[in-house]
DNA sequence: CGGTATCCTAGGGGATACTG
DNA sequence: CAGTATCCCCTAGGATACCG
């Protein structure tokens, strides 16, 4: 492996102002990328059906996490004032591009999972007694 | 495994027992992230450099996540026992496969976050009288 | 229905000190 | 140098209750 290319580092989040620090606090966040998730599969989705596609959440994350994705232009919230409220939501342009990212991870963990479990028992087996 | 149905096909990631929740506890960890790519930027790092590349990281956070990535067989782990002694870390083949992912996040991060932070204004500034 | 507001506790994670 | 061990604070986030 060539490591020649060190003073021109393709990566820098490791400072605290670069942008891909932030997204890592965005998308790393679990809630947010299954919420990224969940609307880039169904395309529009009520309050109700988030909460329960996205089994485990409360509603105290999910709608933090709704309010930040939005801040962030990632999803689009649709308020229908009928007489029991209705709110819809949605990606935005924005946000299915970064679904795409997202879906990326995915696949990712699909194919190679079974080698990451396939370690871990290796790694338990051999450091555990 | 998780069955896909017809209509809703590709992303499972809801329930607990997916692998692409499991994915999420991995990478979406800042340090976990951060260090995959300073491996993946530089090839191969004792732990003080990758303590001092990583900056804002503290020992205990840098060696658990070391820890679990190598367990998860990430990362590869190589002792030289020397006077002082010396340990190497570096992506393993897999390590390197995930790190095109984590690159696809940063790229989409430089690319998209101005668009980020427009929306940010733009929503404070909507929201905040 | 779709939230907000409050309380409260588990544990993530920093600082510090010690060891092989 | 590369960790391990301890203490300890702080906040992420669940449970609960109430509102428009």
């Amino acid at each position: 492996m060539p490591e020649t290319t060190a003073d021109a580092p393709a990566f820098n989040a490791f400072s605290a102002h670069c942008p891909s620090r932030r997204l890592l606090d965005t998308i790393g966040d679990k809630w947010a990328s299954l919420t990224i998730a969940a609307l880039g599969v169904h395309g529009e989705l009520r309050y109700s059906q988030l909460a329960s596609t996205i089994e485990g959440v409360s509603q105290k994350m999910l709608t933090q996490t709704l309010r930040n994705l939005e801040r962030d232009g990632i999803v689009d919230r649709r308020v229908t004032p009928t007489v029991p409220i209705r709110v819809d939501y949605s990606l935005t342009e924005l946000g299915r591009s970064l679904l795409a990212v997202v879906c990326a991870l995915k696949d990712w963990a699909e194919v190679h999972m079974p080698q990451v479990d396939a370690a871990r028992a290796a790694y338990d087996a051999a450091a555990r007694p």
